[in-house]
RNA sequence: CGGGCUGGCCGGGCGACCGCGUGACGUCGGUGCGAACCGGCGUCCCGAGGAAGGUCCGGACUCCACAGAGCAGGGUGGUGGGUAACACCCACCCGGAGCGAUCCGCGGGAAAGUGCCACAGAAAGCAGACCGCCCCGCCCCUCUCGAGGGACGGGGCAAGGGUGAAACGGUGGAGUAAGAGCCCACCAGUGCGGCGGGUGACCGUCGCAGCUCGGCAAACCCCACCCGGAGCAAGGCCGAACAGCGUGCGUCGGAGGGCUGCUCGCCCGAGCACGCGGGUAGGCCGCUGGAGGCUGUCGGCAACGGCAGUCCUAGAUGGAUGGUCGCCGAUCACAGAAUCCGGCCUACAGGCCAGCCCGUCCC
């Protein structure tokens, strides 16, 4: 479980995150994020909160049992990677089909892709 | 010892660090007269299942509806118990399978009515006659003159063959032209009556009748009994913003706002402030201690119930069990609570215990 200051909570901004964040695929996930204009660069200090992060697991990825693996490990990937969110920022994880026979390093690995993808061209984004 | 039947139980274990959720305690901050509440941090305890699953039944609980009765619709279906209730459980009855322990059965009514019974078969129920068997008449053939065979016509019969899931009882005798419950003996089955046993389903026995009147009700239907609807996203409380209503102040003699710690000053300027009810976003409650588990004892064949003692340790709300490791058994199944219980059904690597049955050997 994330702190709770850093967890997703309401639909809107699920639908926020979607929608209007940056999107980037990896095979067993993809990854929405948004960056707000004035948000710092990263770490635990600053103004504003911390990094906000949701995830969706489907039922398409496999029963209960799996879902909540694979919810679990990508949920104690992200706590490592917090501190090099920008602040502010909101983070939405979909875990795709083969999520569900991954292993942890191989979901730990697309999600550094996925973010590292997402920071550098989201930074072009913040000027909008 | 080897096969088998039934019931019950377990379903990876121990340890280290980091992280999360509920609760308790401590501490800090905020609100408040206070009780207390909210938030942060720290420590400690606890933290998925036997099916948590499918959502198929039955209840509790909540809201709505409701004088009573009936119809429609749905459900249940041997009997007697158990239970809050059930489609569940226990015991028994009936039928079937097995040497047996035991298992199986959607177990009311086909003599209230309607309907259906594929294929095959002559015929599938107000019975009927394909191949057959027998008698009579007439014709033909053979002939050892006793008779035998064949064709046609009229009539009798249902024993045998053959079809089928199922064909109007079975075996034997008597009888006959051939035959047949036509008659007789025994058996099976049906109905009625008597006696005996059982709370009852039903069983035992005796007598009589008719000889014998298929199956499907998971086809419609009939009978008996039961059932109001929606569901925790139930329901209750608090409640922004926007809109509505009311009151007050105000539209150049200016409400209100910005710059500001305050005053002055400057600027923008037509709405602003308060109250009210409904109630959205959102938050809180409902939310877990209960028809509860275990032990003993009493009643009961049992399911279960009474009494006494004892134990209680999930309550999330984007939704808590994960990450990195060590050792061992071993390569680890099916699978994740969401209002709560009682069941049913389905999935499941492997393991443990008890009782009983059959076979073999020994005493």
């Amino acid at each position: 479980m994330l702190p709770a200051d850093s967890r997703l909570t309401t639909s809107t901004s699920f639908r926020h995150a979607t929608r209007a964040g940056r999107r980037s695929g990896a095979r067993t996930l993809v990854t929405h994020l948004v960056v707000e204009p004035g948000g710092s660069t990263g770490g635990s200090t600053g103004p504003g909160g911390p990094a906000r992060v949701g995830f969706v697991v489907s039922k398409a990825v496999g029963g209960a049992v799996v879902r909540n693996r694979v919810k679990r490990r990508l949920r104690h990937a992200v706590r490592d990677r917090l501190p090099t969110l920008p602040r502010e920022s909101l983070l939405v994880v979909r875990a795709q089909p083969p999520a569900a026979a991954a292993t942890y390093e191989e979901l730990a690995s697309d999600l550094d892709r996925c973010l590292q993808r997402s920071l550098r061209s989201g930074s072009g984004r913040v000027e909008r």
